[in-house]
DNA sequence: TACATTTGCTAAACACTGTTTAGTATATTC
DNA sequence: GAATATACTAAACAGTGTTTAGCAAATGTA
């Protein structure tokens, strides 16, 4: 019964045309105009369709905020080949502070925004970001051994990390950093001196 | 002609009555579910009479917005007596950690959500944050001018500083920190940690 | 006081939003 | 070929921010 196989391989493709058609629109337009009524047009379906193929609004934008991991992630894992630890946690420092600054849409998605949270309290875990998160505790923890930052409590350490990158990027992304009144090229070189500044500070 | 003052005085009261009504709605049910319809319907208006008093919606919450910056500088001054400016410094940050997590809707509304962006970008001036930034950088100035701290740019001090309580906070608020699995309290704890364990290494 | 004007307010509408329901064609199975 | 299951949609529901047109009462002028 081939004809099961084939149904089923339909429902995903047109699942991956819902998504590629709504990451389209929330990259091109933002959260707000991508409205489910938006998606079906693009597609030329009914907006009745999409509920056949994900529960609300939320579950579409759930997968979208999976591949923007998946892409992040990638960035991450082409450090792997940076031997010394603390060199790698640098660089994967500058590739946060770099995707966030290019895909600035799928950062508000990926760690501000509320909108994947419903689906990811319902799966009662965050995998995606355990994944993110995890790369930097692994990378944390080898610079920890072989004494190569100060010493401190591993979690403290990678909480303090994410936090000091994260402040930076999510204060950019949410128009906060206009307090400097200094032109966006200006600023985004304090947010890189920043970080670098940091990176300093945490050496033994 | 003292009708003229009078009316004055009521189109004051009206404004202070929907920001009243707006900012209990707001702190009781959250953004979305402060709906100008609910605002009217608290205040026994019209949702029409609304308009006739701000401009849109996004004026309602610049005004609260406004209000709660009042209350975190109030807070921070508060903090004047103390004359060593590192000591005050860290007073500071623990008042702003601490205003973060007693009042998460207005700490949202001052530094995460974009609704009252509109009004700051007409105004082509964050007032309410440059008042509180401001005393952030005049602390830090003072810190970095009396040798208490490691020496750097005041501008890059002041933004590590904020970016560094703010990611630690917004991470918490806009619950991301559920990566590390652990109960509130002590996700809270952890974030105090990190928070002093940063303030030592800015010493010099 | 009598009339004209301005002010304060609202009912209703406009253009959206996410989501659900009921019903209709088409495809599949028996 | 008839019965069943699948894929899809028109229309509606309940909500959103915002605007328009009109009405009644307060105010200004004669």
């Amino acid at each position: 019964m081939a004809i099961k196989e084939r149904k089923e391989r339909e429902k995903q493709d047109m699942r991956n045309l819902i998504i590629e058609s709504a990451t389209q629109l929330f990259l091109k337009h933002g959260y707000d105009k991508t409205s489910i009524r938006n998606i079906a047009e693009d597609i030329e379906y009914s907006p009745a369709t999409i509920y056949l193929y994900f529960k609300d609004k939320d579950e579409i934008f759930y997968v979208i905020h999976e591949n923007a991991f998946d892409l992040l992630v990638k960035l991450f894992r082409e450090h792997d080949t940076i031997s010394n630890p603390y060199e790698r946690l640098g660089a994967i420092g500058r590739t946060y502070i770099n995707f966030a600054f290019e895909n600035p849409d799928y950062y508000d998605l990926m760690f501000i925004m509320r909108a994947p949270l419903s689906q990811i309290k319902h799966e009662e875990r965050w995998n995606a970001g355990e994944c993110a998160f995890g790369y930097v505790l692994d990378t944390l923890t080898q610079c920890l051994d072989q004494n190569l930052i100060r010493p401190a409590d591993k979690y403290i350490t990678a909480v303090s990390v994410w936090s000091f990158v994260h402040g930076l990027v999510s204060l950019y992304i949410r128009e906060r950093m206009c307090i400097l009144e200094m032109p966006d090229d200006v600023v985004r070189d304090i947010v890189n001196a920043s970080f670098e500044n940091f990176l300093q500070s945490l050496k033994t």
